[in-house]
DNA sequence: CAGAATCCCAGTGGATACTG
DNA sequence: CAGTATCCACTGGGATTCTG
């Protein structure tokens, strides 16, 4: 541990280090929490299927954040075969962790938003 | 219920309205997550108090986010008084209602990167 | 199959200064 | 006290095209 844990209270503050901050950095990109929910409920698969299963996204974003998520170390990146080409990619055991908190974001989702949705209907 | 039921499965995809995705539209915006764990954590108060508990945000920064949140209906924002201005922020229920999403995301962080900090620091 | 290369744009977020 | 008003730099993400 370091020297900030007698300033710092538990829940932290943006001013030095923020777990909330640190995790929202790490997977508030666009399409990263869907990307990890796919790999989670889907297990291992290739690029194409991943984009297929995520949908609505274009191969130059998907790449761009698989990189992203391989740098954090959140995604593992295998290649299976060389020609054709084959890679695998799947969860880190850091990645896998996050499985409480994405289920969360798509339970309160769920839960919170699908009414809500609804209203807007009923509404229009 | 819409007519998407039947072709979406429950944990949803991109291609249609996403829990995941939607949820983090909500509060995926840089300092969303952590003014909701101030508000959380520290009851209603203030515009300064609350910036001054959130730290290192700006005025405008911080004013541009509670626009974002009231709008969103995370926030409720009452004036208390006219002369001085006094203004007091919370949370509506809808906003209260993420405190279990709020909260993983601290431990989360807490479990998972402190140690990772740890290490570079190890490193470095 | 699994991307890389380019181009481009809108949206955030930060700095600074000012106000009712 | 609780914001506004500007200005700006950055970058994330989308469309399109090309490749080993």
């Amino acid at each position: 541990m370091s020297e900030h844990d007698d300033r710092l209270p538990v829940w932290c503050a943006g001013k030095e280090w923020c777990p909330i901050t640190a995790t929202a950095t790490l997977i508030g990109k666009k399409w990263h929490p869907v990307v990890i929910h796919r790999l989670l409920d889907g297990g291992p698969m290739g690029f194409n299927e991943l984009k297929e299963d995520v949908g609505g996204i274009s191969s130059k974003v998907l790449s761009d954040s698989l990189d992203d998520l391989e740098e954090k170390q959140l995604v593992n990146r295998e290649i299976v075969s060389e020609k054709p080409v084959r890679v695998n990619y799947s969860l880190t055991d850091q990645g896998e962790s996050l499985e409480p908190l994405i289920y969360e974001m798509r339970d309160w989702g769920m839960d919170h938003l699908v009414a809500a949705e609804d209203e807007e209907d009923a509404i229009a």
